[in-house]
DNA sequence: CGGCCAGTTGAGGGCGTTCAATTAGGGTGG
DNA sequence: CCACCCTAATTGAACGCCCTCAACTGGCCG
């Protein structure tokens, strides 16, 4: 055994997801100071809830394996399900504004992730502009994704199917993992709430899209097995 | 003629739309430092772009009076309409993470706005924290409302428009403009746009809550009548 | 082996789109 | 100030996609 390696604490400096993550684009020394103010290494088990919509809010968190969903419901007790998050992305932005987090986050799977409390945040703040700079941008690119993420309109139900397996693809092979056969850890009720669909017509396009022989699917394990054809899809 | 007030120079100090725009929560000392970095007083007309789409960061914009969209256009050409942009709101976070606008603003009326130019951004982040931190919380807030803004969700196009009558009538009472009467700038291709809808169906929508007796439209003129009805209708 | 829940598949209906025609409104030149 | 034009907005009819409701299948666990 090497003890060595055994003992090496895993911290922001040697992340394998430091480029992903909020390391990204700081000094070695500020990655240093960020370094000594992240809890790391916390263990979720899937079905847990990591926060919960109405909590105060819980910290800036990096997923750093495993994936989660991010839930809201709203007055009406209508549920959304906004994000899936895959590892090297920050969530918690939905706690900083009003301090309560507007949303639930719910490990899919067994989950690891790193966080900054919200009193190391204040320090973050007062003394490390360059942190506080990358986390506004983080924020900025939060939104942009939202907004500009086409699955959350109006297009054809095949069409945003397609897009979503496509953006998720890039994801996941920006993150080292296969582009093209994955486990999807949303069940279709899930991903069909994300798609703003129904189960039946997830269920319906994935079979389609399998005759197509576009993709092979065999319950949550998909395989992309003719990329441009989905590419087309996706642009109808 | 005063010339006191004539002479008055309008800054974030003085501003009315202190208590929504950036000055929100910060000290009366960090105001004044916020105000000497502001450049104020812009004015551009109906049309004219405040930023396009791909433009270098051009600022973090404040609306001071008039109203604004905001367009962007994706690989395909497809367009999004993602706001509607009242005074005292921020835009311009589009352009912060890549140093790219991935969005246009374009006035939909004569618009006067006041801009941080990405220079003194810098010099914000480096010498007031607190400002900085005030733009992160801005920037998290915007995130929350385009995810959980429900309009962009699939649900009946009754209840989509409803729902954007409800939300544009409460942030113009919250800006000091009536409630119930209203001019609308978007025209009826942009609004169907923005929720994702025909104009044909915007159009027979509006006279459906007509004829209910909830609104009153005439062109781009729009009362709400009934607005106990109009929370029903948004709530289905 | 039986029960349960997720997922799949089928039939029918409703809502928003598409395509087309008509009306209203805003700007320009005479 | 009005006649004209061009675009925006409205209205109508028919189609198509997705939802609803329902039945069935398959996998997992007791």
């Amino acid at each position: 055994m090497n003890s060595v390696l055994a003992n090496l604490k895993i911290d922001c400096t040697n992340c394998r997801l430091q480029n992903l993550c909020l390391p990204r684009g700081l000094s070695k020394q500020d990655i240093q100071s960020l370094s000594d103010l992240v809890q790391n290494d916390t263990l979720v088990h899937k079905g847990d809830f990591i926060y919960r919509q109405g909590d105060d809010f819980y910290g800036l968190i990096a997923i750093n394996a495993g994936s989660a969903k991010m839930l809201s419901t709203d007055s009406e007790g209508n549920q959304d399900l906004t994000n899936l998050v895959l590892p090297g992305e920050l969530i918690g932005f939905d706690g900083v504004s009003t301090n309560t987090h507007q949303c639930s986050a719910i490990a899919l799977e067994t989950v690891n992730y790193c966080k900054i409390n919200p009193d190391k945040l204040d320090v973050l703040c007062n003394q490390f502009p360059s942190l506080l700079r990358e986390l506004f941008s983080h924020s900025c690119e939060a939104i942009n994704e939202s907004q500009r993420n086409p699955s959350h309109k109006n297009q054809s139900a095949n069409k945003k199917l397609a897009q979503f397996l496509l953006t998720l693809s890039n994801r996941l092979m920006s993150r080292g993992f296969s582009s093209t056969e994955f486990n999807l850890t949303l069940n279709r009720q899930d991903l069909a709430l994300h798609l703003s669909l129904t189960p039946e017509t997830v269920s319906r396009l994935f079979s389609k899209l399998h005759k197509q022989k576009i993709i092979s699917v065999s319950g949550k394990n998909i395989q992309i097995t003719n990329l441009e054809k989905l590419k087309i899809v996706a642009s109808e």
